[in-house]
DNA sequence: TTTTGAAATAGACTTTAGTCTATAAAAAGT
DNA sequence: ACTTTTTATAGACTAAAGTCTATTTCAAAA
């Protein structure tokens, strides 16, 4: 790491304290009801600091979840005495789920999903290197050796594809007003991914 | 039809004559490049009379959307001589994509989707009437019916989930920026819900 | 026909994210 | 030590969606 001169230090400081501010805000009023003024003023910066630290009201909140990926550092350990590649994911996507859940919550879910889709925000949900798409080919990887799966696949394909059929489903569980039993959905489209639609010939 | 008088008639005007601006402008700058002002300045009308008539911006833009499920009007027929249902739902998929990308285009569609995720908005993705939900649910049920498909899935569970994942495949259409060829991605995603990852144990 | 009421519209105003410019103060160069 | 450059920050300004109020004008009641 570089020597910081006193400068640079003051200024991580106040990206710190702006960065602070501004979580604490969202989880007590939510990401929309929070200005960027607002946090300005209660951590005592101004716009300027804030777009000098920040590029959007949006990106503070990406270090969030940036953080919440250290979720998967702990998952692989957990998912080891499962025997099967479906039982691993299943369990995968259930724990994921519930995680993000407590640790975001319902509305800044949604509103990393909305900004996923504006063009140019530095987008998260589509970095390939996602510790979730490493461990899901891996998991995917190991079954189709072991012979549970199918080994004409592509593991990386069904990696995507796996991982956005989930998105699909947060996304539904956004814009459905009935309330959606995400555990639930997740699972049985995770079943059926791997059972298929058709009659098995056996 | 109620007989309308002289005022209705010309309200129905102003808001027809903004309508048509607006999706004219749309197609011509792309939605974001045009503002609610150049709307109402271009067509002679004023914000009063805009939001008088729409709730938003984007309202204006779910007319043309509703205009777009005459679509499955015809599609049923069309798909008529498919033997298999799964043959049917991809085709239905494909051509949907086909018709969406051009009737709307890449921006319109990521803008609907932006929105179906801002809570409150007429959510028309949402609305599990649409034409797409009934006609997947009965190539499903025929597809029971005929043997084809395993007759122990709840052909409305199944629907929802096969809608969604179509909507996960938009979505990452959307998010990533390597451009991603949808029909194919459409079309792999849909024969591995139908076959499933599992060695078939025949 | 006159009056009253309601509905359509005009356009000023508000809100809020984001930009731009000026300034101050620290670092680097001499 | 003094000058120059860089950089962090302050805060005025812009852009654009959406709100609110006033006004007009038509329709219905009297």
């Amino acid at each position: 790491m570089p020597q910081l001169t006193n400068r640079q230090m003051k200024a991580q400081q106040t990206k710190q304290r702006i960065l602070v501010t501004a979580l604490s805000l969202f989880s007590q009023k939510g990401y929309d009801n929070v200005t960027v003024d607002e946090i300005v003023s209660t951590s005592g910066a101004s716009k300027g600091a804030f777009y000098g630290h920040f590029n959007s009201k949006y990106e503070i909140f990406l270090e969030k979840f940036k953080e919440i990926d250290n979720f998967y550092i702990h998952i692989e350990e957990e998912l080891k005495n499962i025997s099967t590649a479906e039982e691993k994911i299943v369990q995968l996507a259930l724990r994921q789920m519930d995680y993000l859940k407590e640790e975001l919550g319902d509305e800044l879910m949604r509103t990393l999903y909305i900004n996923a889709l504006t063009p140019d925000a530095h987008n998260f949900l589509a970095d390939r290197n996602r510790s979730l798409y490493v461990i899901i080919e891996q998991i995917l990887k190991e079954g189709q050796t072991s012979g549970e799966l199918d080994p004409a696949f592509n593991s990386n394909e069904i990696t995507l594809i796996i991982s956005r059929c989930m998105r699909g489903t947060l996304f539904d569980s956004f814009i459905f007003t009935e309330k959606i039993d995400l555990d639930k959905e997740i699972e049985q489209m995770l079943r059926l991914i791997f059972s298929g639609l058709k009659m098995s010939h056996q």
